[in-house]
DNA sequence: CAGATCAATGCATACGTATTCCAAACGCGT
DNA sequence: ACGCGTTTGGAATACGTATGCATTGATCTG
């Protein structure tokens, strides 16, 4: 049923191996045969098997993806360029949507059948990247890292994101600021909140832990924590959200609550997804490079992979850049 | 380095085959050696090798899925509950985005990696189908196919939506009526134009080609169509958008056009996205199952693979409902 | 107790490609 | 005509797993 080598070996008169070769332009078959082979494997619609081939080579040209949500729209940005680069690399991608790390492991990611792994995910808690290193199997860390030196990693200056924040709120002339901080257990939510803090205590404001919330980068997280935050005796003039998607649950909540924004609430993102600058948001933020984030990871894993990369590892940072919009305001 | 089977068989002292039978719960090995080889494959954390097992089974359990573009809100809504319901079957799901047929079809698709194909982005002139079809992939289309019959289509009732906004519209008085549909080359919106068409006229109202739009399922489509429908002489009170991302684009546009929704303006989707519930749209639409229908296609396909679909073709067809929310309005 | 039945395991091979090793053929200079 | 290098292509094998068939040893049956 399937068409084999040996078939199209058959039909053009040479041997099998004539036919591997020619088809991979090797330079120790003629023109001639190599056109003769070709004109065989079109005629009998050829194409080689990918199991046979990687069996061979022992390499599958195929990069597995790691993410929690796809319904989450930060991911859709970083995976679809992600997928673009590998494609250009010669790549292929394999999605993987995993709530938990164990799920993800189970015969997923050791069994041979990827050369290289991207990590969306990573937590500072996470066992898999061990389980990588022990199989010997090359991955990169996108946006989150385990903050570890020896990462291979292409992420943002969190930090300086966070900083940026502060230092633009402080200078509106708001006091009373609250944070929605993504898991602490994440580098982006760790060190956002940390630079937040530290240039908001050199500023001489501080952040109450009743003003501070924590939790997943979802709607959910932005959705649920404004209320809360509005509830305090000494309610917020501002909010720092972990990232545009909580910022913009933040935005339908402040609907709810009737508040209007930036009037009566101040409210900052993180990303700049496409999102943010729909009018209906036209949502502040700090910008980052998304699109080359996802690139700088994709091409640092092949050049893991290719054995290029630096053995003492690799961490890319991309810088951000502070995008005002409609959604804050000068306290007056 | 990459430990096989020939390595647990030395092992535990038993046969590469009966590594093999163990590990794969065959009843022909006892209980002891099954322990037996159980913990030596343990102990040298063995994970069978995706591709030689492949080779040798001539299956791959791995369906691939083809969307046009991720950052569309719409798929991954359908990816995500897809990636769960195949798993759920016992396969994984390979992510392919796609925007042309041809790369596509360029060796992704026929190389036997994949045991199944599910269409997210079918056109009516599509070649992809009859590729398949030639090679012998099963595949089924999702949401979209090609209207012919002895497809495998999981859909919508897509003329039945649009009759129902036809109706709808209608009632609530609106008379200068404008559309904003997809393709014509998609099933989608083909038949949603065609069930609103069909309605509206059997309501005695017309909808005329200056009021008519139509283009890809994207945001842009809807907000660079508005103003090209407002600039007509007798602009519409109404507009019935292909799908949920067009009227939220549509939406947007209303913001910067000065149009309040729904007073000068109705706005009706189709999909109900969790988005479109956002107090930001509160998008009137129409609902239908999109975790079913991604868990429908799922079903098919593996029934496909497996045989036990029926060989003159399968079309499930979802039913719609209308959901009411805030951006109709009677017309006064 | 001989012969038949059955459970448990090993042997050998298939799957499809890439590649190493070899052999043949050819060209060319002497 | 011979030797030598070069080009071209074939034979054989490796890759790792699954499985049909053969083999062994044990248990059962009459």
């Amino acid at each position: 049923m399937t068409i084999t080598s040996h078939d199209v070996a058959r039909l053009a008169g040479v041997s099998q191996a004539t036919v591997s070769r020619a088809l991979r332009d090797d330079h120790r078959v003629s023109a001639a045969t190599r056109e003769k082979v070709r004109r065989a494997a079109q005629a009998l619609n050829y194409v080689p098997s990918e199991a046979g081939r990687t069996l061979s080579t022992r390499s599958t040209r195929r990069i597995g993806v790691i993410v929690t949500d796809l319904t989450n729209p930060f991911y859709p940005h970083v995976v679809a360029p992600l997928h673009d680069e590998l494609q250009a690399l010669g790549y292929r991608m394999m999605l993987i949507t995993e709530r938990s790390d164990e799920a993800v492991a189970g015969e997923n990611l050791l069994d041979q059948s990827l050369d290289g792994v991207v990590l969306a995910t990573a937590t500072t808690e996470s066992r898999l990247p061990a389980q990588l290193d022990r199989r010997g199997v090359p991955y990169v860390f996108l946006n989150r890292d385990t903050g570890q030196p020896g990462d291979y990693a292409s992420v943002v200056d969190n930090e300086g994101g966070g900083r940026l924040v502060a230092g633009v709120l402080a200078e509106l002339g708001h006091r009373r600021i609250a944070g929605i901080f993504g898991s602490p257990n994440t580098t982006t939510g760790r060190d956002r909140e940390l630079g937040f803090r530290l240039a908001l205590a050199e500023a001489g404001i501080g952040l109450p832990d009743s003003r501070v919330v924590r939790g997943a980068f979802e709607y959910d997280t932005g959705y649920e924590a404004l209320p809360r935050l509005l509830a305090a005796d000494e309610p917020p003039t501002a909010v720092f959200c972990g990232n545009d998607v909580v910022a913009i649950g933040v935005l339908n909540a402040a609907i709810t609550a009737g508040l209007r924004v930036p009037d009566d609430l101040t409210v900052i993102g993180f990303d700049d997804l496409p999102m943010a600058d729909w009018e209906v948001f036209r949502l502040t933020t700090v910008r980052h490079d998304l699109r080359e984030l996802a690139r700088q990871a994709a091409r640092l894993l092949v050049r893991r992979i290719t054995g290029e990369a630096d053995p003492a590892g690799e961490r890319l940072i991309l810088p951000t850049e502070f995008v005002p919009r409609a959604t804050h305001a000068r306290l007056t």
